[in-house]
DNA sequence: GGTTGACTTCGAGTGCGCTCGAACTGGAAG
DNA sequence: CTTCCAGTTCGAGCGCACTCGAAGTCAACC
């Protein structure tokens, strides 16, 4: 494995692709704060490191699991901070971890009434057999 | 139980507080045509049945599991249309407990990596500390 | 050296699902 | 009889999360 290698620099578009996003959400993720400015090459074209997309990797994470924009930029700010907010940070992701345990639990409840209700319609179907 | 009893009917704001939607909400369902028209007392003002209030508590489901209001709409639409539906309702059902299922398994893959962060975290208060 | 295509910034536009303000009406309580 | 409250319609507005169009720049390839 060489130097090129080990140092993986992707475009916008790349890292994308990468993460399942489109270079207009990458721009603008970019722009509410969500991420910390992202390097540039020489002509001013964004470079996105390993560590960045693991980063984005872990916002659509947090998005997918209903986490609002605005509490992923509070995240970010956090992170931005360093060591001293880990203790916020973990408090954070456990406080998401219970909305997203809530959720679950939720859509269990709504699975249940969607199988009934499958099974009423197979039901009257048979009926008019 | 008295005949009063047994033909219950509410108003918008009782039925909204049921199901647990607006009043605005509810007239907007109408509006949509995700419900259809409530029956009116002779002021004029809607007065919800036990069965208008069974569906609405099944639109909440629905919508709680991510089904758009467009597909509501069609739903609503097959239904209007009676029995020989019930197939069609019944596989957009079908259709939608897969989705649910998978959103589901996403939201578990999802939760392990917020475990493992919350972990990470651990572990990196515990470096400092 | 010209063309192509991916990038840049900026501000405006979109789609969804409500949410609300305004102006009005009508039944019920004091 | 007046006050109050909950209802009515209509169209406009809002919050969220993107999404895009326009105009320009620049590196890479033929």
């Amino acid at each position: 494995m060489d130097i090129s290698t080990r140092e993986m620099s992707l475009t916008v578009g790349e890292a994308a692709e990468r993460v399942g996003l489109t270079t207009y959400t990458l721009r603008w993720y970019e722009q509410e704060g969500l991420v910390a400015p992202v390097g540039r090459d020489s002509a001013g074209r964004r470079r996105y490191t390993e560590s960045d997309v693991n980063w984005l990797f872990l916002l659509t994470r947090l998005r997918r699991t209903g986490m609002p924009v605005r509490d992923m930029r509070r995240y970010a700010e956090l992170a931005r901070q360093g060591d001293r907010t880990l203790g916020a940070r973990r408090a954070l992701f456990e406080a998401h971890r219970g909305r997203v345990l809530a959720r679950m639990a939720e859509l269990e409840e709504d699975l249940k009434v969607l199988d009934h209700k499958i099974d009423a319609y197979r039901r009257a179907e048979e009926e008019l057999a």
